[in-house]
DNA sequence: CCGAAACTTTGATCTGCATCAACTCGCGGT
DNA sequence: ACCGCGAGTTGATGCAGATCAAAGTTTCGG
């Protein structure tokens, strides 16, 4: 049913989209082609680089995402300046909290992306006349609950060296289609963005990087570059 | 338009519906009178005392259910035994994962309680058949998000002290409509299970309320009952 | 190619919370 | 009323991870 959809829709589908990378992702998947056309039309794809954020936390703003390349993290700040961040997005994932209009958090892009920038109003309408689009929003709501709630329990209850491993394995699992057993992957994050990320300082994300490192879980290149040999063995740290 | 639509349903409305808590709540709020008789037909009511399990961690579960009086934890648990609450559920909220049938977590009355148990079957075929339902679901998927978002954020970064305020003001705010600046209420968690949900020992949790209690924030009456004389005082003490 | 800034690692020390260990309180049973 | 047990508190000590400090690595503009 679907696929159906889609074959029908392409034939009306803008040029932009056509190639897109989320033309079947949660929300241009959902979408009739005469939505698609019109949400096309209005949705104009920015380039964002790394650092910049896209919402502000605390901020009214007009208009939701779409991530077509790269990863964005969610952050959370406190007056005080602590910060932590409560989730990874990447492609092609929707970015925005429907219904709500004050963020209660920021959107920044954690490496160089690309995102679809989706008018507020015009995709609040067509998320009330659309229950495909509901059930896709829903879909994607849940997965982010399953995926805060699993967050949760490593925050609240791993040790640190299990922090450290429960993040590369999110992103190994998350980034590339991994290669038999051995994953290669490049870190979205600096060493300050996991700590917050952990609830950990720096230093102590470092200290537990070469610790797995010198255990032969993983092998570390240029930093940001890992390699993981064995993904079983990389599990059996987090004690899932 | 929700005032309308439920005018109208109440006129075949089961008995047990007729005046229950739940009945405008996010399940039976978004149903249409006949759906509404067809789902109260086979949905009984159950008592289940403080304690018990009504779905377990890994297991496929054929019901969801619908808090109607009292307080549900959900929690997750490590193969050795360390364990994290993920969420607390008042009424009227709904509890259950729809569209994945082995539960990644278990929910456990907290109090005693009562819930209204719903057909799995039944009701997903509602939900795939109501606009309005997965919008509700949405809503409070969206909502629980926000919360287990916010909990990181607490669970990351705060200290001892302040994740303890933070809990009783997340109690406070959930259980009773509060009187003027003075709120009052029972806590529906043991000390064990504070510890499990901020992630620390009951020692250290024993140690912060009665610093809290000493400087003057709370006071504390046979151990479970809380009085918090100045709720912005509570505020201050999370930064929030 | 050089130099400065930003990021990361490593080392030394400190501390907040965990752990271990009594002890107290409240409650239900006999 | 007394006992016994689970829940909570309080105290002493230990340790994982924070903090403070410094050196090494990478990047990038000139």
């Amino acid at each position: 049913m679907d696929v159906a959809r889609s074959k029908v829709s392409d034939a009306g589908t803008p040029v932009a989209c056509a190639s897109c990378q989320a033309r079947h992702g949660i929300v241009c998947g959902a979408l009739w082609s005469s939505q698609l056309r019109e949400l096309g039309r209005q949705s104009p794809r920015r380039t964002v680089d790394a650092g910049s954020e896209i919402i502000a936390q605390g901020a009214e703003s007009s208009f939701y995402s779409n991530i077509m390349r790269g990863v964005v993290k969610l952050c959370k700040v406190m007056p005080d300046g602590r910060q932590q961040i409560v989730g990874l997005q990447f492609a092609p994932d929707f970015v925005g909290r429907p219904f709500v209009r004050e963020s209660t958090l920021s959107a920044e892009a954690a490496t160089d992306a690309e995102i679809c920038v989706f008018p507020r109003d015009l995709l609040d309408r067509m998320i009330s006349e659309t229950p495909e689009l509901q059930r896709s929003l829903l879909d994607q709501a849940l997965k982010e609950l399953d995926a805060a709630r699993e967050w949760m329990l490593t925050l609240g209850r791993r040790t640190a060296e299990e922090k450290v491993a429960s993040l590369l394995h999110l992103i190994a699992t998350h980034a590339e289609p991994q290669t038999a057993t051995t994953t290669t992957f490049d870190l979205p994050l600096s060493r300050a963005e996991i700590a917050d990320f952990l609830g950990m300082t720096i230093e102590t994300v470092s200290r537990q990087m070469t610790r797995l490192r010198k255990s032969g879980v993983i092998r570390i290149e240029k930093f940001r570059h890992i390699i993981v040999p064995d993904m079983d063995e990389l599990e059996r740290m987090i004690s899932a």
